[in-house]
DNA sequence: GTGAAAGCGCTAACAA
DNA sequence: TTGTTAGCGCTTTCAC
C-alpha cells in the first residue's frame, strides 16, 4: 500500500547495498555473492520494485519498443499485419506500439512524428506519395515501409501487386469473362500496379477493361460505387475490386439491386480478409499474405536495429489466388453482356 | 544531417539563452521578448529540435499516453472499442497505445504490467476472473475495466448483457421460435449474464433453452460447434450465439451441412460487427455500442486523471436490437422440430 | 564483487 | 523576462 512506486534507491537502502549493485542485479550484468543476492531478492520482492523503463531508456537510448502506424484498424488487412508484426516483436522481447492514422494524411505525419520519439524504430503504412516522405528519414529512426520506394533508400516490404492483379485477371479470363471492370482506390500506392496487371493481361487477349474508382477502401465505398457500374448500359460480367472490403460492399448492393451473384456478375477482391470466407457467396480473392507482411517488416526492422544490414531494400512476397464462390464460369461470347440473366427487382 | 538528435542544450547554445528559457518556450509557459523569441524560433527550426518526451516524462511524471489492452485485434468488436477510445484520446491530446493480449492470460498480465509503466492510465479488457485481478490495482495506475467488478473498486463500463440477451430472446419468441439453443463462450465475463437473460425470458414463456459452449469467441469456433448442434436429435429452430463471429462461422457451416438459412434455422449474435451486415443472410444482432464503450471508458479514465472523481463506478450502456435477415418467423407449434423443413444435403 | 560519482535530457522552483 | 540550480530514476565507467 504505497503511494508511489519504490525506486532503485529504496531497494538499495532496504538491501543495504549501493544503487549500482541493484542496477546490475536487475540487468543481470554481473554475478553476486550469495548474501548480497539474497538480500537483493528479498528487498525487491518485499517492496514490489519494478524498474522504471523511462529512466532506463533515457540512458541507454533504447526503449525495446517498435512503433507501427496503420491506416485503419478496422480493415482486417491491417489487423493481420499487426498480428504478424506483434508475433515477431514478442519473440524478440520487443513491445509493439500501434497508432491508427485513420486514413488522414495530416494526422499521419503528426502521429508518426510523436510516436517516433518513443520507440527504437517504426514500421509505417502510408498513403503519402514518395515525394512527401523525406521527413520520415529525418526522424533519425530506422523505418520500414509497406510498398516499394523508388528514390528514397527506405527498406520496405510488399506483395507483388502487379503479379497478383495479373493472376486474378487471368483467372477471370480462363473462366470466360470478357467484359470486366476494375473498381480501384486511387489513393493507394498499390492501385496503379493493380490496374497495370489487369490491363496487361486483358490486352494480351485483345480486350480492354473499364476502370472505376471508389472513394475509400471500405465496404461502404463499395456499396456506393455499385449502382453506377451495374446499372450502366454496358454492365460488366465481372468486377475486380481494389480490396475485399470494397468487394463485400459491392456484392451487398448488387444483391439489393436484384442481381444474383455470381450468376449475374462475378466479384473478386484482394487481401483475403477473414470475412470474405463467411460471406455468401464466399469471396474469391488474392491472398496478399498480410500477416507475413507484418512479420517480414518487423524482422527487417529488428535486423536493422541489430546492425545486421544488407538484408536488401525491398522484400516482395508472392500472392496466391483463393478461389471461392463469387465467380462463375461463362460461355465465351454466348450472351449479350448488356442484358441481365435474371430480371433485377428492387428489394423492399 | 546530424548523427543524433539535438538536445535542449544545443538549442540554448545556438540561441544564446539558457536551457530554462528554451524549456519554457517549448512548453508555452511564459511570454518572451521579441528578440529572444526570434532567436529561439530560428535555432529550433535550424536544428530541427524536438524535445525528448522521455526526459520530459521523467520529471513531470506524466506521459500523456493511455494504454489500452484488448483481447484480440482481429475481433471487430475490439477494433470498434479502439476507434472510440482513440477519438476521445486525440481530442484531449493523449496518445493511445495498444496491446493485443491474444486471449492469453499469462501474456495478459505480463503485457499489461509492462505497458502500465509507460502510460498515465490503462483501459483493459480481460478474461481474468475478478479474484485474480487485484494486481491491477497494485499497478498504481488508474485503470478502467470493461465489465463490472463486484468486490474491487475499479471503475468500469459495459453494455447491459442481461438486458441484451433478454431482448434478443424476446424477439425470437415473438417470431414464434420455441426450441432455441444458446451457443456461448464460457470464459467471457459476459457469458453468464447472457445465459441468464435468455433463460429468464424463455422461462416466462414456460420454455427452456439448450446451452452449448464454443471453445473461442471466433468464427472458426462457431463453425466447429455447428454440426453437434444442428445434427443432434432435437435440432433447434434458432440459435443465439455468444457473438457475431461465432454466429458467422455457425451460419457458414450450417449452409455447408445443407441447411437453408434462415428457413431451417435462425441465427443471431451479439456485437453488431460490420461484417454481419455483409454476410448473407445479413446477421440479426444486438448492437452493444462497442465504439461508445471505448469512448466512455476513455472519458472516464481521463476524468480520473484530471481529478474529477465521482463519475460513478460502473457505466452501463443500452443495447439495441438490429433486425436483419438471419431469422425467420415461424408458425407456432406448427411443425415437429425434429425434422428439417428442407432436406439437408452435403455440399461438394 | 561492490560502490562512488557522473550524467541521460529535461523541468521546476527560486533568484536575479 | 531570464538564468541558476537541483534533481527525475536509472546506468555506467572506474576505483576499490
Amino acid at each position: 500500500m504505497k503511494k508511489s512506486s519504490p525506486t532503485i534507491r529504496d531497494v538499495a537502502a532496504a538491501a543495504e547495498v549501493s544503487v549500482a549493485t541493484v542496477s546490475k542485479y536487475m540487468n543481470n550484468t554481473q554475478r553476486f555473492s550469495a548474501p548480497v543476492e539474497a538480500k537483493l531478492k528479498a528487498a525487491i520482492e518485499q517492496l514490489g520494485y519494478r524498474s522504471n523503463p523511462l529512466a532506463r531508456s533515457m540512458i541507454t537510448g533504447k526503449t525495446r519498443t517498435i512503433g507501427l502506424a496503420i491506416l485503419d484498424i478496422r480493415n482486417p488487412h491491417f489487423t493481420n499485419i499487426v498480428k504478424g508484426a506483434n508475433r515477431i516483436a514478442m519473440q524478440n522481447d520487443y513491445t509493439l506500439l500501434l497508432v491508427d492514422t485513420e486514413e488522414s494524411q495530416e494526422r499521419e505525419r503528426q502521429l508518426i512524428e510523436a510516436l517516433a520519439q518513443r520507440v527504437d524504430g517504426m514500421i509505417v503504412s502510408s498513403r503519402m506519395p514518395e515525394e512527401a516522405i523525406q521527413w520520415m528519414i529525418d526522424l533519425n529512426k530506422p523505418v520500414v515501409l509497406f510498398g516499394r520506394t523508388r528514390e528514397l533508400p527506405i527498406p520496405s516490404v510488399g506483395t507483388d501487386s502487379h503479379l497478383a492483379a495479373y493472376m486474378l485477371a487471368r483467372h477471370l479470363l480462363n473462366e470466360g469473362h470478357r467484359h470486366v471492370a476494375y473498381l480501384g482506390f486511387g489513393q493507394s500506392r498499390w492501385n496503379a500496379e493493380r490496374i497495370r496487371g489487369v490491363t496487361e493481361c486483358f490486352q494480351e487477349a485483345g480486350l480492354t477493361i473499364d476502370v472505376h474508382d471508389a472513394h475509400a477502401p471500405s465496404a461502404q465505398a463499395g456499396e456506393h460505387a455499385c449502382s453506377a457500374i451495374m446499372l450502366a448500359p454496358k454492365r460488366p460480367q465481372a468486377v475486380i475490386c481494389y480490396n475485399d472490403l470494397i468487394a463485400l460492399g459491392f456484392m451487398k448492393e448488387a444483391r439489393a439491386l436484384g442481381f444474383k451473384l455470381p450468376d449475374d456478375v462475378s466479384v473478386v477482391g484482394f487481401d483475403n480478409v477473414p470475412y470474405g470466407e463467411y460471406a455468401s457467396p464466399a469471396l474469391t480473392t488474392m491472398d496478399l499474405q498480410s500477416e507475413r507482411m507484418g512479420e517480414v517488416a518487423m524482422q527487417k526492422l529488428l535486423d536493422v536495429l541489430a546492425g545486421h544490414d544488407g538484408n536488401g531494400e525491398y522484400s516482395l512476397l508472392e500472392p496466391r489466388l483463393i478461389v471461392r464462390e463469387s465467380t462463375r464460369r461463362r460461355e465465351v461470347g454466348a450472351e449479350p453482356v448488356s442484358l441481365p440473366t435474371s430480371k433485377p427487382r428492387r428489394k423492399a
